[in-house]
DNA sequence: AGGGGTACCTGCGGGC
DNA sequence: TGCCCGCAGGTACCCC
């Protein structure tokens, strides 16, 4: 689900509802423990009751709750995790936690298949999940001579290794595959073998595919698993090349778009375009 | 050390 | 109708 434009779009979206807001309560429902494992309901409110949120910040698909006291929450919402603000209770079904704020607002977390985390970390507490992460893909720090340094040293393909969040962080399933349809590259192709003008290109796809899916809220596929923070759907679904459109005809050539699978995971792409 | 397989969950749609 | 299977945007952990 959330990929590196629909994490922004979110974090974008409930900024300005939850900064610099004291938090009151929190809560968690029976069936959202395991997200704030190792912590509990009682340790987590108390530790959180009084504080504000003073920045939220996004790395990859990891966002940063920074508070007021120097503690951090760490949050990912994995394959169905949602955020929605509100100004009441929320009660849905897979509401797992929430944060209501002083001037009454609710930060709700809502997440299907309970994959999602949002851990409490003290001061200078470590968390390796963010500690292993590359450069974020829209990052000025990475550029197509890092990004090529990294892929030389990969035997695996590119499309695993562009899934790799410690190459590049921020691409998910859907944005690999337009970024290397819109690249002409195969995704079976090894990541060891694109010259620094193939990763240039490459590069400069990942951040013009990103930037428009972010102007457009992100993408909601036909199940309807992700909405942004309002509720609302992602429009970046009209401009798939590739992603879910097996058998139906390339866009640049009409030859049929075929599926494919690498590592348990459905890859799409244009047999004729891409090589 | 990199890479493959699998686990973690819930829900949906297709085939029979 | 209902059951069983495969599939889903992601990461972490096991093993070799």
């Amino acid at each position: 689900m959330p990929e590196l434009p629909e994490v922004h779009t979110i974090l974008r979206q409930i900024e300005p509802e939850i900064l610099h807001k004291k938090v009151t309560d929190f809560s968690v429902t029976g069936k959202g423990l395991k997200l704030i494992a190792p912590l509990d309901q009682q340790l987590f409110t108390e530790r959180i009751v009084k504080r504000k949120i003073l920045e939220l910040r996004r790395h990859g698909k990891f966002m940063v709750f920074e508070l007021d006291d120097g503690q951090k929450i760490i949050g990912h919402l994995r394959m169905s995790g949602r955020l929605s603000v509100s100004r009441w209770p929320l009660t849905h079904k897979h509401n797992r936690l929430q944060l209501k704020f002083a001037d009454g607002t609710y930060l709700n977390f809502i997440d299907t298949r309970r994959f999602a985390t949002f851990h409490l970390l003290k001061t200078n507490q470590k968390y390796p999940g963010l500690d292993k992460l590359g450069p974020d893909a829209l990052s000025p720090n990475l550029t197509a001579k890092i990004l090529h340094q990294k892929l030389k040293t990969r035997k695996k393909n590119i499309y695993s290794a562009l899934l790799d969040q410690s190459v590049i962080a921020g691409l998910g399933n859907i944005y690999v595959n337009e970024s290397l349809f819109a690249s002409k590259s195969y995704p079976k192709r090894s990541a060891g073998s694109l010259t620094l003008n193939e990763t240039k290109l490459l590069l400069k796809n990942i951040r013009k595919i990103l930037s428009t899916a972010i102007n457009l809220k992100g993408t909601t596929l036909l199940d309807k698993t992700y909405l942004d923070g309002g509720g609302k759907e992602g429009k970046f679904y009209n401009l798939l090349r590739v992603y879910d459109r097996e058998a139906k005809p390339c866009f640049v050539c009409t030859t049929k778009i075929k599926r494919i699978r690498i590592g348990n995971r459905s890859v799409y792409f244009c047999p004729k375009c891409q090589t």
